[in-house]
DNA sequence: ATATACCGTGTAGATATTACACTAAGTAAT
DNA sequence: ATTACTTAGTGTAATATCTACACGGTATAT
């Protein structure tokens, strides 16, 4: 016999969309409900805005709440408003997205017992997710594919210090193609926002590469690289 | 003394940035409410969602109550949730955003009496808004100052045949610059959009242009024009 | 006939994009 | 020390795109 849930009557909601880069694949932060309804099943990190915070604010303590994390910049992307999208009513959702560093250092653990855990998991490889949450998903991720090409966020995914390969990883995975390694580095170096830190990589069984890092002084050249009339 | 407003229960709403083109200039669909608060004021035409409606069914219901237009696509660009952004309460509110086909046709007449009228007014020359409708709108125009360049969407303010200066002054009024004439037909011409109608412009006191109509049939071609990696 | 106002066109130089392959440098194994 | 292995790092030529720039053509109005 099917349990009947309540009606919620907050009426809004935000759910994020939180990607990163691990040994080379693209990942997506989940977390494993604890609660009806789609109790047991991944979704994306997301919950009810409270009246007396702005959007922005509510992202930022909802992320925190459901994955222990914080100081994160994201940004709106769409927001989900489909009759039947939430069994227990009509809840309205914003989605918000960011780039994330994946450290080793920072664990991940729920404070809100809403969620039991949250995981990191490729792209590729998604489970089924709750409610409209792949649509969600889906969008969050074209999103991407479009900023990155406009601007340079991928360095956001990436460790303080990378090598242009590793930079290029990033671009080739989430543009889902391969790029010429001279045409790359070219184009990349021209933009005049990475610095070259006279380091090479440590710990690799193969000629080390040489460091950068991005220069966030010069980043205000990227901005506006559009096609132009 | 301060007449106190009832709370609204309903928390969230639509408003929508309508963009038209005539006579030269941009102009934007603004309505002058007939109620508290904010009575008297210009503003966005916009409106609380029903239960049962998803945001776009919403949009376009909002759109036609407060102006009689009807059957336009609009598209959500930005959700405004600031906590004090109505005074009536915790009201967020979806944006949307359609450019327009401005014809001496199509009188403004609102439904709803929640507008007394609803005019085309010059951006150029904006009345004072209720709310936080001045954020909205200018948020508006960049959302179709960047579509712009990406898509031919310039197409969707002018009349069905149209000129080529008539087209170069959409793309100039709305990137507010000056462009050069044979780079921009030449430009123009080679995305293969437009269809060339072998017929003159009439009741001009000068030499007449050649009419164009665009293509849909040839619009893929233009989609996925970004910078490329 | 003449004045007026907009239409419609081409080119050269600069810049950006694409396609393409080999040597250099470090590590690991023997 | 030699060798095998793996990734780093580099240049050029052909093509396409972008920019800047000026004048004769044609319809209308007087």
């Amino acid at each position: 016999m099917k349990e009947v849930l309540p009606q919620l009557n907050s009426t809004f909601s935000i759910d994020c969309v939180l990607f990163g880069f691990d040994e080379g694949e693209l990942k997506v932060l989940l977390i494993e409900r604890n609660e009806e309804p789609f109790k047991d099943w991944w979704a994306l990190p997301g919950y009810l805005v409270n009246e007396n915070e702005s959007l922005d604010q509510s992202a930022a303590r909802i992320l925190h709440e459901l994955t222990g994390i914080e100081n994160v910049y994201m940004e709106q992307f769409y927001t989900f408003g489909d009759v039947g999208r939430h069994p227990q009513g009509r809840i309205i959702s914003v989605a918000y997205y960011a780039m994330l560093r994946l450290g080793g250092d920072k664990a991940l653990k729920p404070i809100s017992n809403y969620a039991k855990q949250a995981h990191w998991i490729n792209v590729q490889e998604l489970p089924p997710l709750a409610f409209d949450h792949q649509k969600i998903f889906d969008q969050g991720l074209e999103k991407i594919k479009r900023r990155i090409k406009h601007q340079p966020i991928a360095f956001e995914l990436l460790p303080e210090k990378f090598t242009l390969t590793q930079l290029q990883n990033v671009y080739e995975v989430i543009l889902g193609k391969k790029l010429d390694k001279r045409n790359f580095r070219k184009k990349m170096l021209s933009f005049n926002v990475l610095k070259d830190l006279n380091e090479k990589q440590k710990g690799v069984s193969f000629r080390a590469a040489t460091l950068y890092r991005f220069d966030k002084r010069k980043y205000g050249k990227l901005f506006g690289k559009e096609i132009s009339f």
